[in-house]
RNA sequence: GGGCGGUUAGCUCAGCGGUAGAGCACUGCAUUCACAUUGCAGGGGUCACAGGUUCAAAUCCUGUACCGCCCACCA
């Protein structure tokens, strides 16, 4: 089939998108201070914005870009507004992430960590860091973000990093921060601590066992477990104090099978009689909840299980993996005929979100940040109206979470990251080191926190050690939780006259996962450090899933590279596309028809500009500004009525990005400018050309609302709207056919 | 165990009290007139199910079913 020569052509990005985004940077309107002061005077409101940080290790995905073109789009709203907008970037270190990553690359030519050392390690990372660490901004510039990037910052930079350890010291003097030897979740791969929300859960099948244990004075009580393994660790076996069935029990002492040892039946009101045999063997060491009911009755607790994962001092299999173990503990158990049964039995197990290794709870020093009053200033600036989170459903998981919450493990056991500020006192160390790989030993003393221990909690390295006053004092090997530091992301790293400008900002647009991970902790740091809340709205946005309903995952294969698509229909379709499916804030099942609907919005756009242009009229048009908006000299019905919708579209829109509503907005411009402006009025306006009397009416109603739809259409597709812009074809009437004086569109009023 | 969403055209979703909408897909017609990445016309839905409130319900209330997500120390 032959197709007619064309004249324009289609619209193509490629050749467009890379020279707009060089126009942008070389006007340096991204950076507020740089606004030109005749639109942006000193006193013009500010807007702000703050990206997420992205991790160092990461490359764009569409969760990164459905967040982007958000922040985007109400940056550049509010710069055509008259807001010095700012949109101020940056990169996390991801201090386990990034730690993993770079692990993993040695691991290929066969080295460990270990094998470096810690500070070539870190020199390993630093130096990945500088090959790709930028790489996910340099993406985000082309999906079209007009982020400020001379005020870029990475949370490992120095005076960052430097703000991360005071606020430790500061927490510390408070009292806030303290040291204690606590049962946490234990990466035997990463080795390191992790808090409770670093943690994911993945249903397994196992098995229920029930195990006998004789009691001393004859009989026998039965347990419930799906550990038995952890046997080796018990000490001893909880009854709730108000089942019948055990009440003669209380009291009295079992013998520990295998090892022979003796331990109290003991009774604890969070023993649940309905489940099991409603007696459970209690593991102190190695169970969360073992170890509450410990602390409260003073059991011992025995360590079995190292820092790698590995039996030790359990006298049965030290040095196997539990489930080796367990096999060997289940066939002695047998033997001893101790197992009353075994059934099919489905739990969930805990695993590390960032290597998704099955973690151990062990008994291990760290650092504790105390919850209680932290969390009540963030459940305050929610309650009072300080912090809006949207949609409003998302308060309540955010004030459950904050109302319950227990102490945060603020240390890792990990290289990467800020260093605890904390300094021991070298003739008295007590900081078990975590610089060479665990020879499997002890690592903890049982019950050690009554010791007095010697260190001391500061920026800079004490002069002299305030303790034996002639040590060269150690710093702990321990480094900050990568959520410590991005907990102060709203103004840590930034000049004092930044911090100024550019805090508190107007909205941060999230996603759920990390509401409390990060959002809760922003808060009461923000509230903490700088008396006030870091930001007055919270935007919690869907996530982006595959067409299936299933999450989308790069180890499966079932991402989706928002690059690719946009190196097939450009920048501007494919924020169109995200927007067009981000109505309410439901999850989006991705559909590439969207984006498609884009491109071929934007071809659109392209040649109803042409044709505005071809239909232009040598002289300057007359327009009478009427209240209701512009009206050209001598308008027709047809005129008037395409003004009076793109009033009312205008209106919409404002209303729309105002109340998060982007989907919405850009559906309705797109509804206005296909159906209304080019199927109904250019169509008619064809008409009225052929009469010269209606002309120049006609030429300047095209003329303006092709100017108008640019503008409302510019947050949404920012680039070819700033490429039509710049040519006659949507010269302002006002401005004269040749448009003199155009500024950019990105800072036209709106 | 608790909480939060969802269930509307073949697909992805809007609508959230007044006689069903969009994009894509589908059917028919129309190409020297900005655009075939087009225009015009059209087909297609007992709005998950069952009760209730109302003059009126996809829309409000109650319950059920299925799907999804989050939280939780049932060992």
């Amino acid at each position: 089939m032959e197709k007619p020569e064309k004249v324009g052509g289609a619209y193509d990005p490629k050749t467009t998108e890379e020279k707009i985004y060089g126009l942008w940077l070389k006007s340096g309107y991204f950076n507020p201070d740089k606004l030109p002061p005749k639109i942006y005077p000193k006193k013009a409101k500010r807007y702000t914005v703050i990206l997420p940080p992205p991790n160092i290790t990461g490359s764009l995905h569409m969760g990164h870009a459905l967040n982007a073109t958000i922040e985007d789009i109400l940056v550049r709203y509010h710069r055509m507004r008259g807001y010095k907008a700012a949109w101020l970037p940056g990169t996390d270190h991801a201090g386990i992430a990034a730690q993993n990553v770079v692990e993993k690359e040695l691991r290929k030519q066969n080295i460990s960590r270990f094998d470096l050392g810690r500070e070539k390690f870190v020199g390993e990372i630093w130096k990945w860091r500088e090959k790709y660490g930028g790489v996910i901004l340099d993406q985000l510039k082309k999906l079209g973000a007009s982020c400020d990037w001379s005020r870029a910052r990475f949370t490992m930079d120095e005076k960052y990093a430097r703000e991360v350890q005071a606020a430790f010291v500061h927490y510390h003097r408070k009292g806030l921060i303290y040291r204690g030897e606590r049962v946490v979740n234990w990466c035997p791969r990463c080795r390191t601590s992790l808090s409770d929300l670093e943690i994911e859960y993945r249903e397994e099948k196992g098995k229920l066992w029930r195990l006998k244990y004789p009691l001393k004075d004859g009989g026998e009580i039965i347990v419930a477990t799906t550990r038995p393994e952890t046997m080796l660790g018990d000490a001893a076996v909880a009854v709730n104090p108000k089942d019948a069935r055990y009440k003669n029990v209380i009291g009295k002492t079992a013998v520990l099978p295998i090892q022979n040892r003796e331990i109290p039946v003991i009774a604890d009101a969070a023993i649940d009689a309905d489940f099991g045999t409603g007696a459970v063997k209690v593991t102190p060491a190695h169970d969360l909840l073992d170890a509450e009911i410990a602390s409260r009755h003073s059991l011992p607790f025995h360590q079995i299980i190292d820092e790698r994962g590995r039996m030790q001092n359990a006298g049965v299999c030290d040095g196997l993996k539990p489930p080796e173990c367990r096999e060997i503990v289940l066939k002695k158990l047998g033997d001893l005929n101790l197992i009353e049964s075994a059934e099919d039995y489905v739990h969930n197990v805990s695993l590390c979100y960032r290597c998704g290794s099955r973690l151990e709870p062990i008994l291990s020093k760290q650092w504790f940040s105390k919850m209680g009053g932290l969390a009540k200033t963030a459940i305050g600036a929610v309650k009072s109206g300080k912090t809006k989170i949207y949609p409003k459903n998302f308060e309540k998981p955010y004030l459950d979470w904050l109302g319950n919450v227990k102490d945060w493990c603020v240390s890792r056991q990990i290289w990467w990251g800020q260093r605890l500020p904390v300094w021991f006192c070298a003739q008295n160390q007590t900081e078990i080191s975590n610089d060479h790989p665990p020879a499997g030993g002890p690592i903890s003393k049982q019950n050690e926190n009554s010791t007095a221990e010697k260190f001391a909690v500061s920026v800079k390295k004490p002069r002299q050690c305030p303790f034996c006053k002639n040590c060269d004092m150690e710093q702990s090997a321990d480094v900050l939780d990568t959520w410590f530091s991005s907990a102060l992301w709203p103004f840590a790293g930034l000049s004092p006259a930044d911090v100024r400008k550019f805090y508190p900002s107007d909205v941060l647009v999230t996603a759920r996962d990390i509401i409390n991970l990060w959002v809760a902790r922003m808060i009461f740091s923000g509230r903490e450090f700088m008396d006030k809340e870091p930001f007055k709205k919270v935007l919690i946005h869907g996530t982006i899933l595959t067409k299936e309903g299933k999450r989308m995952s790069k180890s499966l294969g079932t991402g989706i590279d928002p690059l690719s698509l946009i190196d097939s229909y450009g920048a501007d379709a494919v924020r169109f596309g995200i927007i067009w499916q981000a109505t309410g804030n439901q999850d989006i099942r991705w559909d590439e028809a969207a984006v498609i609907a884009g491109k071929k919005f934007a071809n659109k756009l392209w040649n109803a500009s042409r044709f505005v242009a071809a239909n232009q009229t040598a002289s300057p048009q007359k327009v009478e500004k009427k209240s209701d908006g512009f009206r050209p000299r001598g308008a027709t019905a047809a005129d008037k009525k395409i003004l009076k919708e793109l009033t009312r579209v205008k209106k919409t829109a404002e209303k729309n990005i105002g109340a998060l509503e982007f989907g919405k907005a850009l559906r309705d411009i797109y509804d206005f400018f296909w159906h209304s402006f080019c199927d109904r009025y250019i169509e008619e306006s064809k008409k009225q050309m052929e009469d010269p009397a209606k002309r120049e009416s006609a030429a300047a109603t095209l003329s303006f609302v092709l100017n108008e739809s640019l503008k409302m259409l510019h947050p949404f597709m920012p680039f070819i709207t700033e490429e039509i812009y710049g040519t006659a074809a949507a010269a302002p009437p006002e401005a004269g056919p040749a448009g003199n004086e155009r500024r950019m569109l990105m800072i036209e009023k709106w």
